[in-house]
DNA sequence: TTGCAAAACTAACGATCGTTAGGTAACATG
DNA sequence: CATGTTACCTAACGATCGTTAGTTTTGCAA
């Protein structure tokens, strides 16, 4: 588990954090979240924080910093819980459990009280193009880990094919983010969708009828 | 077919739509799908459009008018590919050869020139709240017409629960707009990209093992 | 108690935004 | 030719934005 923010302070060594920053960044991520990017100003997250707006520039250098730190936090936050959740499995879980955790572990932290995870989905389409660019790393690094999972996952259930496997990632991803446009704990749990969610890439991965699929 | 755009001069009886008009429409969407909402200033759409700003308030009301339109066609236009292509089919098409053709003309509609699409996907999350709110209507049209659809599969193939096609169809949803993510017609054809997207849902729809689901 | 850095403030700058008011060319119609 | 509508324009308003400069408050340590 990696830590999550930078100690500024080297007051004792590292572990306080400066509780006015770390106030800043909740603050933004709860509204980013809530808001949007061009939809939140500075003058909103430091009214939100009780102080003015030229005060954030004590904590952070740009409008650009601080969104920064919200998207590598957000990521770092559901990477974290995903790959803990993973790496408690048993070395001979089956594909199903594995996946499962995983698929269950990234709506969880979606949907729980994470607002960093939620912001960096919501805004990353809206940010400048500088701070996305810069963010890319972060992302692809997770996005990687899933590969991984699922290549556990074929090696594990016994069918394995490149292309298959990055387009089931793909359909994943964007199935499991795309949660958040829709579910609002009714009818079905998160567990329950989590688990269709993951019938489905599983039934898809295993039979291939491989019918034409011409190469274009 | 209905008509993407509304005549305003009543010269000789609809038909003609006023061509700075609908320059306008299309300037806006491309720069809506390329820079988001917030970053398409009324000043960007004038100047691309060869005009000045104070003149787009001679076809539109604000900014809102123009990005409601803007939305409406977006619909509109995948709307009626989707519609033409299903209705082309022979009436006992089977659900794979239906699926497969809307998921491919959805497909289509994003990834052709189709800036009008690709903007509603790409700002609906960025606009103002009422101007969402008052679009809802036209997009949960296009999804009920997609219910539509499933349910005709699942009647054909013989499989039917309606919470499955309900999640059913918002994952294919998720996955087929998530394309703009990352799809760039690179090593795989995009109707190769929606049959994996057909079978995938095709083969988690089949066979149901209904393992634990536990209703919350 | 003094000193000093952290943490906040007030005030404003320059830019950009959506929007409005009022004017002017182009052009079809009587 | 006169008239009215269409299609633009220039100029500016008020608001808000990110940001900067300079100043004051706060709290701990010597």
């Amino acid at each position: 588990m990696t830590d999550t923010q930078r100690s500024s302070t080297g007051t004792t060594d590292a572990i306080e954090v400066s509780a006015g920053r770390q106030l800043v960044l909740d603050t933004a991520a709860r509204l980013f979240r809530a808001e949007g990017y061009a939809g939140t100003s500075l003058r909103d997250i430091a009214g939100e924080a009780g102080m003015k707006a030229a005060s954030l520039y004590h904590y952070f250098d740009s409008k650009d910093a601080i969104v920064g730190e919200v998207l590598r936090i957000g990521v770092e936050q559901v990477f974290d819980k995903v790959r803990s959740a993973v790496e408690a499995l048993p070395p001979e879980a089956d594909a199903q459990v594995l996946l499962q955790t995983a698929v269950h572990t990234h709506l969880q932290g979606m949907h729980g009280l994470q607002d960093y995870t939620c912001a960096n989905l919501r805004i990353f389409g809206q940010v400048p193009a500088h701070v996305r660019e810069a963010h890319l790393p972060t992302r692809d690094a997770y996005e990687r880990y899933w590969a991984q999972v699922l290549a556990r996952c074929a090696r594990q259930g016994g069918f394995d094919h490149q292309r298959d496997l990055r387009l089931a990632r793909l359909f994943l991803f964007a199935a499991m983010n795309g949660t958040l446009d829709w579910f609002q704990g009714g009818a079905v749990s998160l567990k329950a969708v989590a688990d269709e969610m993951t019938e489905l890439v599983l039934q898809g991965l295993r039979q291939r009828p491989s019918k034409e699929n011409p190469a274009p």
